[in-house]
DNA sequence: CTGAAAGCGCTTACAG
DNA sequence: CTGAAAGCGCTTACAG
């Protein structure tokens, strides 16, 4: 024992075994125990069968932190999130965490609200862990950041936003298409008196919903009772919601569900209205909680499993086969028609 | 350049920058750079500041691995979740994230449902990374597991659930006192007929919240018109409700707001009933949705943070300060009375 | 297929 | 305070 062994462990306690205790025990060398634990390195059955015996014997697992080092890959991803108020994202990450899972990933999560600095932060921590990849669903993220992730070689897919830098990929719904969609069924309803409650104008879902809105509103003929941002807030929502209708309006798109529900709530129980009969309610995202019969929201689903899977696609090809082209994919959802809506007019 | 050089980058590539380079262009021996990266490692104010410059100049972050590898310490904590539709957990595991990113700490994600069999390999999974710490809030978790980690010296804490096993740690919130909160403000309300949908029986969440209500319901003499497994599932907990309203009660005592908020929605939509009026409701937890209007429900309040800070406090002091004496925590929460349960008689 | 050896990028006694 | 060197636990050419 030199005198540099400075972890010397009692004499009971049991160090963590590794590769040369296995290799000991079973009779070979530590490259075999290695290799047994290494898919695809050539190992003889009866080594392999071997080490494999005496591994279980110890509880023996290979230290990933070890390996990574050497292979540069550390199977996991790195993902900035904001605000789990909305429930769309709990959704959203359940299935993320479970698709990558099931491919050998997990996920390392890091907190960041809309502040630049305290994302700033976050991002040299993230690189710190050498991240094999890193998934961006916190609301507004800096360019500078996006940027150094790419010098560093990690591949970034940004999920339900997107950038003006196009070498970013990023999965979103089509919210154009989507906000669109819930003009042409105001329209079919007989709606003239349109408000919009928008999401937050600082954020690409928010606004690319309320252009798809506007911009077919205007194709209709239409101009809007009043837009008002919502700031994907309960309380800003509701009091835009307010104001909207003693403006006029009959009916209200919400820039998400989480603030259409909110809307509702101070239609029916801060202003005694009806919904759908004195004002039509759309919402955007169909998280679970739009189903329920308390709410029965008309809304435009995001597709959370599809966005999920083209997320983890894009992911897969850059960190396994080094497929760094970037895709955007929008991914388009159905409006989902319930009950915060006319029935429209009957074809005759 | 060795034989042995297999990483050969072309020209152009830039590597990601070590201390070796560093002390390169810095003029310091690597230790030098090392210790101006470590916390409390003597380097004199000229040296460091030699260091710091070079990094900056090269974009170098001490690589966390090799750290990790070394001190044997990760700065990661594993965290075993279940689903995420009770919406308990996403607003749990925000903060947890927030806390234990404050402290320098990160989350690693692992989803596992009830199923031993994927816990288990869930469990060799998080192992691997060698995580400083566990947090455990998935509903189910085999003792195997558990005393599996505590051999390996990773220390447990078990949130939102405990074990018979008293090594562990485990932060709850008193879900007997809550049961019997909750008979006790139905029998105030001068209900006789009873009923309870009860949290997953193989929960001790679920367990100790029927426990707690059907013993003090005893003890104000009376017995249950009936208890039926909810499941903590939606549409098993709304059945259930309608069997309990069938063979006659006029109070639920539901084991978590989100099958309350299916009951109510049964009740009210499905069966036209008025809640209260007809049927009076409590839930558990005290998730956000609880206090909106088209619910108002009343529940008893699990204090998420309070809750989540004696989470970390625990794990702290065993990764910290190496005190794995065991903490069994029960914080208590009151029963915020809302719109769901009738006023109570007036005190004469 | 197998073993000896170099090396991944750090931290940390040790000896000035 | 500082540098040379060992070592953390692995993977992977290299040479049989």
């Amino acid at each position: 024992m030199s005198s540099h062994d400075h972890r010397v462990p009692p004499p009971g306690e049991r160090r963590t075994p590794t590769s040369f205790d296995v290799a000991r025990l079973a009779g070979v060398s530590q490259s075999a125990v290695s290799r047994t634990f290494t898919p695809g390195a050539s190992v003889s059955a009866g080594t392999a069968e071997k080490v494999r015996r005496a591994a279980d014997a110890l509880g023996y697992r290979p230290n990933i932190l070890a390996r990574s080092l050497i292979t540069g890959r550390t199977r996991i991803v790195g993902l900035v999130v904001a605000y789990l108020h909305n429930q769309f994202y709990p959704e959203a990450v359940e299935r993320l965490s479970n698709a990558l899972q099931e491919r050998g990933f997990h996920l390392l999560v890091f907190t960041a609200g809309n502040d630049d600095a305290v994302t700033d932060r976050v991002m040299e921590e993230l690189l710190d862990y050498r991240v094999d990849g890193l998934i961006l669903a916190s609301t507004s993220i800096s360019n500078r950041l996006a940027a150094r992730c790419r010098t560093a070689g990690i591949p970034v897919v940004l999920f339900n936003r997107h950038q003006d830098d196009p070498s970013l990929s990023h999965v979103v719904s089509d919210n154009i298409a989507g906000g669109a969609k819930v003009a042409d069924h105001f329209v079919a309803g007989g709606h003239t008196r349109i408000g919009h409650v928008a999401g937050w104008a600082g954020s690409t879902t928010g606004r690319d919903r309320a252009k798809g809105f506007l911009d077919r509103l205007a194709a209709h003929g239409l101009s809007p009772v009043g837009v008002i941002d919502g700031m994907y807030d309960r309380g800003v929502a509701a009091e835009a919601a307010r104001r909207l209708v003693a403006d006029g309006a009959d009916a209200l798109f919400v820039g998400n569900d989480h603030m259409a529900f909110a809307v509702m709530d101070t239609l029916r129980h801060g202003l005694g209205l009806d919904v759908p009969g004195d004002v039509a309610v759309v919402g955007y995202d169909d998280v679970s909680v739009a189903a329920w019969p308390a709410y029965d929201l008309t809304t435009v689903r995001q597709a959370a499993r599809r966005m999920v899977d083209a997320t983890v696609a894009t992911m897969m090809a850059a960190i396994e086969d080094g497929d760094d082209t970037p895709r955007h994919i929008a991914i388009d959802g159905p409006l989902v028609v319930r009950r915060t809506t006319r029935p429209l007019k009957e074809a005759p």
